[in-house]
DNA sequence: CCTATCAATTAGATTACGTCA
DNA sequence: CCTGACGTAATCTAATTGATA
């Protein structure tokens, strides 16, 4: 999981934005910033950091493995520590690109994708997962303790089936890492590409198109939580720039009150600005309390866009 | 009508955390 | 104090459903 965001240093946690109704970003009609380096969303780090987490999780898990050494085609994802650039991650496509179904495992996938027809799948949604299980874990002969499981759960399903107690059965880390890179390079697919990721996979088309729907959702979902983020810190800024000129007007007020012969003087220059029509003073009174009137100039940030 | 996509939702799996013996 | 078992809340995510273009 790869997200680049650079939004300058973090800050503190903004913990009711957990409780602040989302925005859409269609929603996030103006931008404004003074040049101050906004943070990213702590809540996105949160969950960034617990994808990351996630991530570290199961390379641990990996790790304590025996790492399986396979070819990866036709992508080429990029290397992992663990995992030596030239070899292959996913072993179910070495056997379909040598031995073509010998020795294969039971593999229910392939009664939907051979005829590309998914409504002619098996009844149980999580069926194609547990027999990709199943088989990688069976072949390999030496899956993870999570793989096995899996497997354990996959046959328990397979029994359930025909009592309609059905059992989600996550997608393999490498199934996801596929997926993964194939959402980056990009994020919907035409009916050709699904097919042939689920070939791929050993997936059905509705499992690969359910997981690019739902990428697409968490996608979506943290890019509102980086503009709603961004969207604060602009709020915070206004609200200090405005509490700011409320001071300094009343000082002017103050200032007028107290000497209102020489207020009558042109000493500050004020200037419009045509486009913001803000007002801005370019030059200095005699009372030093106000000669802080600055003309600011209010540079825009980009907004920040999460990747791809 | 058919299809693809999306938003909202459900529900199973997993993780985090507190409690207690 | 440490540890493991247990229960539970929180979180993640595969999958479903209904609306819409």
């Amino acid at each position: 999981m790869e997200l680049a965001l650079s939004l300058g240093d973090a800050s503190k946690p903004f913990k009711f934005l957990d409780k602040t109704p989302k925005l859409s970003s269609n929603d996030l009609g103006f931008c404004m910033g003074l040049g101050s380096g906004f943070t990213a969303s702590t809540r996105s780090h949160d969950k960034l950091g617990s994808l990351e987490k996630n991530h570290q999780e199961d390379e641990r898990r990996i790790s304590s493995d025996p790492p399986l050494q396979l070819v990866l085609l036709p992508f080429s994802p990029v290397p992992r520590r663990h995992q030596p650039p030239s070899k292959t991650r996913f072993p179910w496509l070495a056997d379909n690109c040598s031995t073509e179904g010998s020795g294969r495992g039971f593999d229910v996938n392939r009664l939907s994708m051979d005829d590309a027809d998914e409504g002619a799948a098996l009844s149980s949604p999580n069926s194609a997962a547990s027999s990709f299980q199943m088989d990688f874990g069976i072949r390999s002969g030496r899956g993870s303790k999570r793989d096995l499981e899996a497997i354990e759960a996959s046959r328990a399903s397979d029994d359930e089936e025909n009592g309609l107690t059905r059992k989600k059965l996550r997608l393999t880390k490498d199934q996801s890492a596929f997926l993964e890179e194939s959402f980056k390079e990009h994020n919907t697919l035409n009916p050709k590409q699904k097919l042939a990721l689920a070939k791929q996979l050993n997936l059905r088309p509705r499992q690969v198109e359910v997981w690019f729907q739902n990428r697409r959702a968490r996608t979506k979902l943290k890019q509102t939580e980086v503009d709603c983020e961004y969207l604060k810190r602009c709020c915070e800024t206004l609200t200090k720039e405005n509490r700011r000129l409320q001071k300094e007007l009343q000082e002017l007020r103050a200032l007028k009150t107290s000497q209102p012969f020489y207020m009558q003087l042109p000493a500050t220059t004020l200037t419009m600005c045509p486009s913001c029509e803000r007002v801005a003073t370019t030059s200095t009174t005699t009372n030093p309390s106000t000669s802080s009137t600055t003309s600011k100039t209010l540079s825009l940030p980009a907004k920040p866009r999460l990747f791809p």
